[in-house]
DNA sequence: TTACCTGTAACTATAATAATTACATTCGAT
DNA sequence: ATCGAATGTAATTATTATAGTTACAGGTAA
């Protein structure tokens, strides 16, 4: 199992937007650097938008970001793209039998463990942001 | 998207053959208290003989673990069933347009921020060892 | 030999992802 | 006012992973 690439995909859409600048940013032009259908993009636009990172109109071309790029970290595009639900990265299997010692209790017992460790992994995202993720690849173009 | 029930499932199996210890446990038993089919046990149990976790043998029931429970971590149990790949907890889109300054370094930039989040996440599982697990389930079977 | 166990192949149902087609809606330019 | 181009979104499909199930081969002890 692997998290949804939509992760992957809001974080170039974002980034190109900041990269880009004076460029006019369409849901097609998009689709073609992340290679992929513009539907596919325009849903992500939605979601970005809904979570207030992007700014997007009906009919207008033309994406802005919402914030100023060391204002977004990537637990925020994590969180508008929805590929993890909070709490839920890791599942435990419902119903065990309530008879049994184990079965009774392995559910509150494994839970917050389980919740530690999203939360460990989630705070590493949140440590970074547009900026820093815009500034390496500029500092990569910069080399060529 | 969830990580597979299968590792709670694993560390169901493995505390269970610590906390009844004396009785005989076989794939049908433990089926019984995970609530699924012994096949799908059955399963789980290859995993984690081959990762050297549980003894078994074919025709013999009873499963014994191949460690002492303050030996055996989560992340073990974890690397065992094989539900997470490594480096690969995040999905990168393939292919994005090499002629885009972004798309032709999204992927290089992204990887190392998605692997550092996926550490961060498996080091808090490799803290918590089977012992722990077996302790606090004991303690709730205390106040009842 | 019998009964019971593990080991495993094969098939099915379900759910999530991603891609795609189609079309409604919105807006600016002419 | 209309046309063209963009966003917004419903519906469909292909692919993949999970989990459950049936069936049966092979091992072991009584």
């Amino acid at each position: 199992m692997s998290i949804s690439s939509r992760f992957a995909v809001g974080i170039h859409i974002l980034s190109l937007i900041n990269v880009d600048q004076g460029v006019t940013i369409s849901s097609d032009y998009l689709a073609g650097s992340v290679n992929t259908n513009p539907v596919v993009i325009r849903r992500m636009m939605g979601m970005l938008k809904k979570a207030g990172l992007i700014e997007v109109r009906p009919g207008i071309a033309g994406i802005k970001l919402a914030k100023e790029p060391e204002l977004i970290t990537l637990f925020d595009v994590y969180k508008a793209v929805d590929v993890v639900q909070e709490k839920e990265l890791f599942s435990i299997h419902e119903n065990p039998h309530p008879d049994c010692t184990v079965g009774k209790h392995i559910q509150s017992t494994v839970e917050p463990l389980f919740i530690a460790a999203q939360l460990a992994m989630e705070k590493v995202l949140s440590n970074v942001t547009l900026l820093d993720v815009v500034e390496d690849i500029e500092s990569k173009v910069a080399l060529t």
